[in-house]
DNA sequence: GTCTCATGTAAACACGTGTTGACTTCGCTG
DNA sequence: CAGCGAAGTCAACACGTGTTTACATGAGAC
């Protein structure tokens, strides 16, 4: 047995993150992730203090919105859906969107998390674009529509047989380009 | 004691479904249940067999929508938000959609219960309005609007001051309208 | 009124959970 | 190489869960 702490806490947090994502907060046990992690379940509480603060260090999360200072104006919709899907296929297991998206159902704090995400950052980019009228509302829309994309295809688990790829980009861009910038009324 | 199987089964179900909608599967004990029905727990199993056959028994879901025959085709979109919003905030507490969106995060067969209703009555609705292209595309995308919208409002708990009602109502009315019947490239 | 059986009660069971504390073992420092 | 502290192990604990079983009791039939 390879002694490292780091090591050991990297491990737990890789493990954990993929066994939140698959099955949410509380169908996950200490035991499961330390049995992925190949570790004794008594390190969790060791490194971390217990599941509920694995869990908060596990699953920090930043949108990464990509520089669209150089996107066409008239394309930022689309550009944003391709922009999620590719970050959510990009990593096959492990997203965190998939874990907060699937554990804030029942769990409050993961709920809290992405309020605080869509306050920050995705106000944030609709206010930098400029467009009129509340940016709240604008950001809220373009939530709906996001998290609902990704409700259907990885919790409930829709595929491209449901909807197509290309068929998403172009509808729901064209839908992220009005919520952004276009007439709301 | 009044003794009234019945009305005991009656009382059960709806304990069942405010709790399974406000906390999930998971997180709802059968004893909670039973106490918020005044009844002893072991009836639960008398009378359905188990947690997970109350559950199946108390989540039926029928979307009912309205007629839609006599609303203006270039109305259809604003029509179903309103629709939905009178469904979701109708009964205060113990809406079997809101059990459902909340559950299917972390239970598949409540996921499994949410494609059948798309299946079944969202793809019909679309299919009975004769929109070109398929179906099936059509449905998810107003799926994912639709749920993402009631994913954002009663789990995440996003308020009208987020979005208000009537910005709702227009901007997401009018993606309704684009994703029923209009052009989707 | 009494008998009877469905209805309801109470306690315990079996199990899985997160967590803890005492112990062992490795790796490094002198 | 010896000692010591960090890293890891093991077994048990305390608790909550769904479920079952044996028993009490009320309501309706005759």
């Amino acid at each position: 047995m390879a002694r490292n702490a780091d090591e050991t806490r990297r491990k737990l947090v890789a493990a954990a993150r993929q066994y939140f994502a698959e099955h949410g907060y509380e169908r996950t046990t200490v035991r499961a992730i330390a049995a992925e992690a190949g570790v004794n379940p008594a390190l969790i509480n060791r490194y971390f203090g217990g599941k509920e603060q694995l869990f908060a260090e596990s699953v920090s999360i930043d949108l990464g919105f990509p520089d669209l200072s150089d996107v066409p104006r008239d394309r930022l919709g689309e550009t944003l859906v391709r922009f999620f899907f590719a970050r959510w296929e990009g990593n096959a297991e492990d997203d965190l969107l998939r874990v907060l998206i699937r554990t804030a159902a029942t769990n409050a704090e993961a709920a809290e998390r992405i309020r605080t995400v869509l306050a920050e950052q995705v106000v944030g980019l609709v206010t930098q674009l400029g467009a009129p009228g509340d940016a709240r509302h604008r950001a809220a829309l373009v939530a709906s529509q996001m998290l609902g994309l990704a409700y259907t295809r990885y919790v409930l688990g829709l595929t491209d047989a449901d909807l197509s790829r290309e068929t998403a980009v172009a509808a729901i861009g064209a839908t992220l380009q009005r919520y952004l910038l276009g007439e709301l009324t």
